[in-house]
DNA sequence: AGCTATTAATAAAC
DNA sequence: TGTTTATTAATAGCT
Protein backbone atom coordinates (compact mmCIF):
# COMPACT_ATOMS: atom_id res chain seq x y z
CA UNK A 1 0.00 0.00 0.00
CA UNK A 2 2.48 2.28 -1.18
CA UNK A 3 3.64 4.29 -4.30
CA UNK A 4 4.42 0.93 -6.17
CA UNK A 5 3.33 -2.55 -5.33
CA UNK A 6 6.19 -4.32 -3.58
CA UNK A 7 7.05 -7.97 -3.45
CA UNK A 8 7.28 -9.89 0.02
CA UNK A 9 10.69 -11.00 0.13
CA UNK A 10 14.07 -9.89 1.99
CA UNK A 11 14.88 -6.14 1.95
CA UNK A 12 18.24 -6.54 1.56
CA UNK A 13 19.73 -2.78 2.01
CA UNK A 14 20.44 -2.38 5.91
CA UNK A 15 18.62 1.38 5.87
CA UNK A 16 15.88 0.19 3.95
CA UNK A 17 15.16 -2.71 6.46
CA UNK A 18 15.08 -0.69 9.31
CA UNK A 19 13.08 1.85 7.70
CA UNK A 20 10.25 -0.77 6.81
CA UNK A 21 10.77 -2.56 10.14
CA UNK A 22 10.33 1.07 12.28
CA UNK A 23 7.01 1.59 9.90
CA UNK A 24 5.77 -2.18 10.05
CA UNK A 25 6.33 -2.62 13.36
CA UNK A 26 3.89 0.26 14.54
CA UNK A 27 1.23 -1.25 11.85
CA UNK A 28 1.68 -4.18 13.75
CA UNK A 29 1.32 -3.28 16.93
CA UNK A 30 -2.02 -0.77 16.33
CA UNK A 31 -3.54 -4.01 14.69
CA UNK A 32 -2.62 -6.50 17.79
CA UNK A 33 -4.20 -3.66 19.73
CA UNK A 34 -6.91 -3.13 17.75
CA UNK A 35 -7.65 -6.93 17.83
CA UNK A 36 -7.45 -6.83 21.37
CA UNK A 37 -9.80 -4.24 22.18
CA UNK A 38 -12.68 -4.71 19.24
CA UNK A 39 -12.65 -9.07 20.29
CA UNK A 40 -11.46 -8.43 23.96
CA UNK A 41 -8.59 -11.48 23.64
CA UNK A 42 -5.27 -12.24 25.07
CA UNK A 43 -2.74 -11.15 22.79
CA UNK A 44 1.00 -11.36 22.91
CA UNK A 45 3.75 -10.18 20.17
CA UNK A 46 7.22 -10.72 20.60
CA UNK A 47 9.61 -9.83 18.40
CA UNK A 48 13.11 -8.15 17.50
CA UNK A 49 14.87 -5.41 15.26
CA UNK A 50 17.21 -6.18 12.87
CA UNK A 51 19.65 -4.70 15.49
CA UNK A 52 18.10 -7.32 18.01
CA UNK A 53 16.16 -5.23 19.77
CA UNK A 54 13.31 -6.46 21.84
CA UNK A 55 9.73 -4.83 21.13
CA UNK A 56 6.95 -6.75 23.40
CA UNK A 57 3.25 -5.72 23.36
CA UNK A 58 0.42 -7.67 25.01
CA UNK A 59 -2.67 -7.40 26.58
CA UNK A 60 -5.77 -8.75 28.52
CA UNK A 61 -3.31 -11.10 29.78
CA UNK A 62 0.54 -10.53 31.15
CA UNK A 63 2.86 -11.84 28.12
CA UNK A 64 3.84 -14.49 31.55
CA UNK A 65 0.18 -16.02 31.66
CA UNK A 66 0.01 -15.88 28.02
CA UNK A 67 3.14 -17.62 27.40
CA UNK A 68 2.43 -20.53 30.31
CA UNK A 69 -1.48 -21.17 28.12
CA UNK A 70 1.12 -21.78 25.16
CA UNK A 71 3.58 -23.82 26.88
CA UNK A 72 0.89 -25.58 28.96
CA UNK A 73 -0.50 -26.60 25.19
CA UNK A 74 2.79 -27.59 24.60
CA UNK A 75 3.03 -30.11 27.22
CA UNK A 76 0.18 -31.99 25.54
CA UNK A 77 1.81 -31.90 22.57
CA UNK A 78 5.72 -32.03 22.02
CA UNK A 79 8.49 -31.13 24.21
CA UNK A 80 9.96 -27.92 23.60
CA UNK A 81 13.71 -28.32 21.87
CA UNK A 82 15.05 -25.25 23.70
CA UNK A 83 16.56 -26.24 27.18
CA UNK A 84 15.59 -23.75 29.46
CA UNK A 85 11.75 -24.40 28.13
CA UNK A 86 12.23 -27.98 28.05
CA UNK A 87 13.22 -27.75 31.63
CA UNK A 88 10.25 -25.55 32.42
CA UNK A 89 7.60 -27.91 30.71
CA UNK A 90 9.05 -30.94 32.56
CA UNK A 91 8.10 -28.97 35.84
CA UNK A 92 4.61 -28.22 34.36
CA UNK A 93 3.80 -31.99 33.53
CA UNK A 94 4.90 -33.34 36.30
CA UNK A 95 2.51 -31.05 38.33
CA UNK A 96 -0.23 -30.24 35.67
CA UNK A 97 -3.09 -32.81 36.99
CA UNK A 98 -5.02 -33.59 33.99
CA UNK A 99 -6.74 -30.18 33.41
CA UNK A 100 -7.40 -31.75 30.91
CA UNK A 101 -11.01 -31.09 31.40
CA UNK A 102 -10.51 -27.42 29.95
CA UNK A 103 -8.59 -28.57 26.99
CA UNK A 104 -11.34 -29.58 24.25
CA UNK A 105 -9.18 -31.01 21.46
CA UNK A 106 -5.54 -29.79 22.30
CA UNK A 107 -6.44 -26.36 20.73
CA UNK A 108 -8.60 -24.44 23.06
CA UNK A 109 -7.45 -23.44 26.58
CA UNK A 110 -8.66 -22.02 29.53
CA UNK A 111 -12.47 -20.56 28.59
CA UNK A 112 -12.77 -17.51 29.79
CA UNK A 113 -15.90 -17.12 32.30
CA UNK A 114 -18.53 -15.45 30.01
CA UNK A 115 -20.83 -14.08 33.13
CA UNK A 116 -19.61 -10.40 32.33
CA UNK A 117 -19.44 -10.65 28.80
CA UNK A 118 -23.21 -12.17 29.43
CA UNK A 119 -23.94 -9.20 31.30
CA UNK A 120 -22.83 -6.26 28.99
CA UNK A 121 -24.90 -8.10 25.76
CA UNK A 122 -27.77 -8.14 28.14
CA UNK A 123 -27.26 -4.61 29.57
CA UNK A 124 -27.03 -3.44 25.45
CA UNK A 125 -30.22 -5.40 24.86
CA UNK A 126 -32.11 -3.19 27.09
CA UNK A 127 -30.57 -0.17 26.03
CA UNK A 128 -31.77 -0.90 22.71
CA UNK A 129 -35.34 -1.61 24.05
CA UNK A 130 -35.17 2.04 25.50
CA UNK A 131 -33.88 3.41 22.76
CA UNK A 132 -37.09 2.39 20.70
CA UNK A 133 -39.14 3.84 22.76
CA UNK A 134 -37.20 7.20 22.50
CA UNK A 135 -37.51 6.81 19.23
CA UNK A 136 -41.35 6.54 19.57
CA UNK A 137 -41.63 9.73 21.68
CA UNK A 138 -39.81 11.82 19.03
CA UNK A 139 -42.25 10.83 16.60
CA UNK A 140 -44.72 12.52 18.88
CA UNK A 141 -45.34 16.16 17.49
CA UNK A 142 -46.68 18.17 20.39
CA UNK A 143 -43.61 16.77 22.27
CA UNK A 144 -41.26 18.40 19.60
CA UNK A 145 -39.53 20.77 21.73
CA UNK A 146 -38.39 18.44 24.39
CA UNK A 147 -36.85 16.31 21.33
CA UNK A 148 -33.33 18.05 21.51
CA UNK A 149 -33.95 17.28 25.49
CA UNK A 150 -34.91 13.66 24.90
CA UNK A 151 -31.76 13.32 22.65
CA UNK A 152 -29.54 15.22 25.03
CA UNK A 153 -30.66 12.54 27.77
CA UNK A 154 -30.41 9.21 25.24
CA UNK A 155 -26.64 10.29 24.90
CA UNK A 156 -26.61 10.76 28.75
CA UNK A 157 -27.82 7.50 29.02
CA UNK A 158 -25.48 5.94 26.26
CA UNK A 159 -22.67 7.73 27.84
CA UNK A 160 -23.09 6.77 31.04
CA UNK A 161 -23.15 2.76 30.01
CA UNK A 162 -20.08 3.25 27.66
CA UNK A 163 -18.62 4.01 30.72
CA UNK A 164 -19.75 1.58 33.31
CA UNK A 165 -19.11 -1.12 30.85
CA UNK A 166 -15.83 0.12 30.49
CA UNK A 167 -15.06 -0.26 34.22
CA UNK A 168 -16.38 -3.39 33.76
CA UNK A 169 -14.21 -4.53 31.77
CA UNK A 170 -11.72 -2.90 33.34
CA UNK A 171 -12.07 -4.41 36.66
CA UNK A 172 -12.44 -7.84 35.26
CA UNK A 173 -10.11 -10.37 37.10
CA UNK A 174 -7.14 -11.42 34.95
CA UNK A 175 -7.21 -8.29 33.14
CA UNK A 176 -3.65 -6.13 33.71
CA UNK A 177 -4.16 -3.91 31.61
CA UNK A 178 -6.57 -2.49 33.54
CA UNK A 179 -6.87 1.64 32.71
CA UNK A 180 -4.88 1.42 29.29
CA UNK A 181 -7.56 3.02 27.60
CA UNK A 182 -7.59 5.88 29.58
CA UNK A 183 -3.68 5.66 29.60
CA UNK A 184 -3.59 5.95 25.81
CA UNK A 185 -5.96 8.68 25.77
CA UNK A 186 -8.91 6.82 23.59
CA UNK B 1 -11.21 -0.04 5.81
CA UNK B 2 -14.48 -0.99 5.17
CA UNK B 3 -17.80 0.35 4.20
CA UNK B 4 -17.79 2.64 7.28
CA UNK B 5 -15.25 3.65 9.99
CA UNK B 6 -15.57 1.55 12.79
CA UNK B 7 -14.61 3.24 16.49
CA UNK B 8 -11.94 1.02 18.33
CA UNK B 9 -13.77 -0.17 20.99
CA UNK B 10 -15.25 -3.42 22.02
CA UNK B 11 -17.73 -5.07 19.82
CA UNK B 12 -20.56 -6.30 22.23
CA UNK B 13 -22.69 -8.43 20.33
CA UNK B 14 -20.60 -11.76 20.12
CA UNK B 15 -21.08 -13.33 16.64
CA UNK B 16 -20.11 -9.12 15.15
CA UNK B 17 -17.34 -10.29 17.74
CA UNK B 18 -16.11 -13.36 16.14
CA UNK B 19 -16.51 -12.29 12.70
CA UNK B 20 -14.27 -9.34 13.57
CA UNK B 21 -12.14 -11.61 14.98
CA UNK B 22 -11.44 -13.82 12.29
CA UNK B 23 -11.23 -11.26 9.76
CA UNK B 24 -8.26 -9.04 12.22
CA UNK B 25 -6.73 -12.14 12.86
CA UNK B 26 -5.83 -13.21 9.22
CA UNK B 27 -4.85 -9.55 8.52
CA UNK B 28 -2.17 -9.61 12.01
CA UNK B 29 -1.12 -13.39 11.12
CA UNK B 30 -0.11 -11.90 7.39
CA UNK B 31 1.22 -8.54 8.74
CA UNK B 32 3.23 -10.49 11.03
CA UNK B 33 4.72 -12.57 8.39
CA UNK B 34 5.60 -10.14 6.10
CA UNK B 35 7.18 -8.46 8.56
CA UNK B 36 9.74 -11.66 8.82
CA UNK B 37 10.07 -11.86 5.63
CA UNK B 38 11.02 -8.16 4.72
CA UNK B 39 13.01 -7.40 7.78
CA UNK B 40 13.99 -11.04 8.24
CA UNK B 41 13.38 -10.69 12.32
CA UNK B 42 12.30 -13.61 14.85
CA UNK B 43 8.35 -12.36 15.17
CA UNK B 44 6.29 -14.33 17.93
CA UNK B 45 2.70 -13.65 18.08
CA UNK B 46 0.40 -15.68 19.94
CA UNK B 47 -3.41 -15.07 20.49
CA UNK B 48 -6.59 -16.54 21.57
CA UNK B 49 -10.00 -16.33 20.15
CA UNK B 50 -12.70 -14.90 22.03
CA UNK B 51 -13.68 -18.62 22.53
CA UNK B 52 -10.48 -19.77 23.85
CA UNK B 53 -9.02 -21.11 21.27
CA UNK B 54 -5.38 -20.55 20.51
CA UNK B 55 -3.96 -19.47 17.51
CA UNK B 56 0.71 -19.04 17.40
CA UNK B 57 2.57 -17.51 14.70
CA UNK B 58 6.41 -17.33 15.28
CA UNK B 59 9.21 -17.16 12.43
CA UNK B 60 12.71 -17.38 12.41
CA UNK B 61 12.95 -18.98 15.32
CA UNK B 62 10.93 -20.87 17.20
CA UNK B 63 8.31 -19.80 19.63
CA UNK B 64 10.39 -21.24 22.34
CA UNK B 65 13.70 -19.14 21.81
CA UNK B 66 11.71 -16.37 21.19
CA UNK B 67 10.26 -16.38 24.41
CA UNK B 68 13.53 -17.66 25.80
CA UNK B 69 15.20 -14.32 25.14
CA UNK B 70 12.03 -12.42 26.23
CA UNK B 71 12.13 -13.76 29.66
CA UNK B 72 15.54 -13.85 29.21
CA UNK B 73 15.91 -9.80 29.68
CA UNK B 74 13.02 -9.79 32.07
CA UNK B 75 15.66 -11.17 34.19
CA UNK B 76 17.09 -7.71 34.05
CA UNK B 77 13.81 -5.84 34.22
CA UNK B 78 11.43 -7.69 36.59
CA UNK B 79 10.38 -10.74 38.06
CA UNK B 80 7.22 -12.53 36.43
CA UNK B 81 4.54 -13.29 38.59
CA UNK B 82 3.51 -16.10 37.18
CA UNK B 83 5.09 -19.15 39.59
CA UNK B 84 6.36 -21.51 36.62
CA UNK B 85 7.89 -18.38 34.55
CA UNK B 86 9.13 -17.18 38.19
CA UNK B 87 11.04 -20.23 38.76
CA UNK B 88 12.24 -20.23 34.97
CA UNK B 89 13.51 -17.13 35.40
CA UNK B 90 15.42 -18.10 38.63
CA UNK B 91 17.06 -20.20 37.24
CA UNK B 92 18.07 -18.30 33.86
CA UNK B 93 19.10 -15.75 36.19
CA UNK B 94 21.93 -17.80 37.89
CA UNK B 95 23.13 -18.83 34.52
CA UNK B 96 22.66 -16.05 32.25
CA UNK B 97 25.71 -13.10 31.66
CA UNK B 98 23.38 -10.11 31.38
CA UNK B 99 25.02 -7.67 28.51
CA UNK B 100 23.85 -4.48 28.58
CA UNK B 101 23.66 -4.01 24.77
CA UNK B 102 19.57 -3.79 23.42
CA UNK B 103 17.80 -3.60 27.05
CA UNK B 104 14.61 -2.66 25.65
CA UNK B 105 13.54 0.76 26.61
CA UNK B 106 11.63 2.61 24.07
CA UNK B 107 8.65 0.66 24.17
CA UNK B 108 7.43 -0.49 27.63
CA UNK B 109 6.25 1.83 30.56
CA UNK B 110 5.07 1.57 33.66
CA UNK B 111 1.88 2.13 34.19
CA UNK B 112 0.27 3.41 37.60
CA UNK B 113 -3.20 2.26 37.21
CA UNK B 114 -5.45 4.84 38.54
CA UNK B 115 -6.82 3.74 42.03
CA UNK B 116 -9.76 1.79 41.57
CA UNK B 117 -11.68 3.73 44.14
CA UNK B 118 -11.38 7.07 42.18
CA UNK B 119 -12.65 5.36 39.00
CA UNK B 120 -16.07 4.08 41.29
CA UNK B 121 -16.38 7.23 42.85
CA UNK B 122 -16.12 8.66 38.93
CA UNK B 123 -19.15 6.18 38.11
CA UNK B 124 -20.68 6.91 41.15
CA UNK B 125 -20.87 10.84 40.02
CA UNK B 126 -22.00 10.03 36.69
CA UNK B 127 -24.89 8.30 37.85
CA UNK B 128 -25.79 10.80 40.15
CA UNK B 129 -25.66 13.35 37.11
CA UNK B 130 -28.25 10.52 35.42
CA UNK B 131 -30.00 10.28 38.39
CA UNK B 132 -30.49 13.68 38.71
CA UNK B 133 -31.67 14.15 35.58
CA UNK B 134 -34.37 11.45 35.66
CA UNK B 135 -35.77 13.26 38.49
CA UNK B 136 -36.26 16.15 35.94
CA UNK B 137 -37.63 13.82 33.88
CA UNK B 138 -40.64 11.58 36.61
CA UNK B 139 -42.25 15.22 36.83
CA UNK B 140 -43.14 15.32 33.56
CA UNK B 141 -46.89 13.50 33.59
CA UNK B 142 -47.80 12.62 30.23
CA UNK B 143 -44.46 10.16 29.97
CA UNK B 144 -44.64 8.22 33.08
CA UNK B 145 -45.42 5.26 31.44
CA UNK B 146 -41.97 5.63 29.59
CA UNK B 147 -40.32 7.12 32.46
CA UNK B 148 -41.21 3.88 34.79
CA UNK B 149 -38.95 2.08 32.00
CA UNK B 150 -36.50 4.86 32.43
CA UNK B 151 -36.54 4.69 36.32
CA UNK B 152 -35.87 0.58 35.90
CA UNK B 153 -33.22 1.63 33.61
CA UNK B 154 -31.51 3.71 35.99
CA UNK B 155 -31.71 0.82 38.73
CA UNK B 156 -30.11 -1.56 36.43
CA UNK B 157 -27.38 1.28 36.38
CA UNK B 158 -27.45 1.03 39.85
CA UNK B 159 -27.21 -2.58 39.69
CA UNK B 160 -24.46 -3.17 37.55
CA UNK B 161 -22.22 -0.25 39.44
CA UNK B 162 -22.89 -3.12 42.78
CA UNK B 163 -21.37 -5.39 40.76
CA UNK B 164 -18.21 -3.03 39.85
CA UNK B 165 -18.05 -2.35 43.29
CA UNK B 166 -18.26 -5.98 44.39
CA UNK B 167 -15.47 -6.96 41.80
CA UNK B 168 -13.29 -4.39 43.40
CA UNK B 169 -11.85 -7.43 45.66
CA UNK B 170 -10.32 -9.37 42.49
CA UNK B 171 -8.65 -6.77 40.78
CA UNK B 172 -4.91 -6.97 41.32
CA UNK B 173 -2.24 -4.04 40.63
CA UNK B 174 -1.37 -4.01 37.12
CA UNK B 175 2.73 -4.27 36.38
CA UNK B 176 4.32 -3.52 32.87
CA UNK B 177 2.25 -2.74 30.28
CA UNK B 178 3.00 -1.81 26.90
CA UNK B 179 3.15 1.54 26.21
CA UNK B 180 2.31 2.16 22.56
CA UNK B 181 0.46 5.38 22.66
CA UNK B 182 3.17 6.94 20.32
CA UNK B 183 2.89 4.79 17.54
CA UNK B 184 -0.87 4.08 17.65
CA UNK B 185 -1.69 7.59 16.61
CA UNK B 186 -3.79 8.53 19.07
C1' DA C 1 10.46 12.55 10.99
C1' DG C 2 6.50 14.24 7.62
C1' DC C 3 4.00 13.88 3.09
C1' DT C 4 0.84 11.71 -0.62
C1' DA C 5 -0.02 8.45 -4.27
C1' DT C 6 -1.07 3.99 -4.10
C1' DT C 7 -1.95 -0.40 -2.56
C1' DA C 8 -3.99 -3.36 1.03
C1' DA C 9 -7.26 -4.43 4.60
C1' DT C 10 -11.75 -4.83 5.84
C1' DA C 11 -17.08 -3.59 7.29
C1' DA C 12 -21.15 -4.34 5.31
C1' DA C 13 -23.74 -6.51 2.04
C1' DC C 14 -24.75 -10.47 -0.60
C1' DT D 1 -19.80 -20.34 5.65
C1' DG D 2 -17.65 -17.76 1.73
C1' DT D 3 -17.41 -13.79 -1.92
C1' DT D 4 -17.85 -8.99 -3.38
C1' DT D 5 -17.35 -4.12 -3.04
C1' DA D 6 -17.21 0.53 -1.25
C1' DT D 7 -14.39 2.63 1.92
C1' DT D 8 -10.97 3.41 5.08
C1' DA D 9 -6.21 2.56 6.60
C1' DA D 10 -1.36 1.40 5.95
C1' DT D 11 2.61 2.44 3.78
C1' DA D 12 6.64 2.93 -0.25
C1' DG D 13 9.07 6.24 -2.08
C1' DC D 14 10.42 11.04 -1.39
C1' DT D 15 11.73 15.04 1.10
Amino acid sequence: MGRVKIQIKRINDRQQRNIAFAKRKNGLLKKAYELFVLCNVPVALILFSPSGKLFVFYAKERPEEIICKFLARAVRTRLPHEPNIQRLVMQMRSETKCSDESLDDGLRYLIQPKEIEDEIEEVNARLAEVEKQLERFLEIPDQWESLAELKRREEDFQKTLDIVQSRKRDLKPGNFVSGIKKFLRI
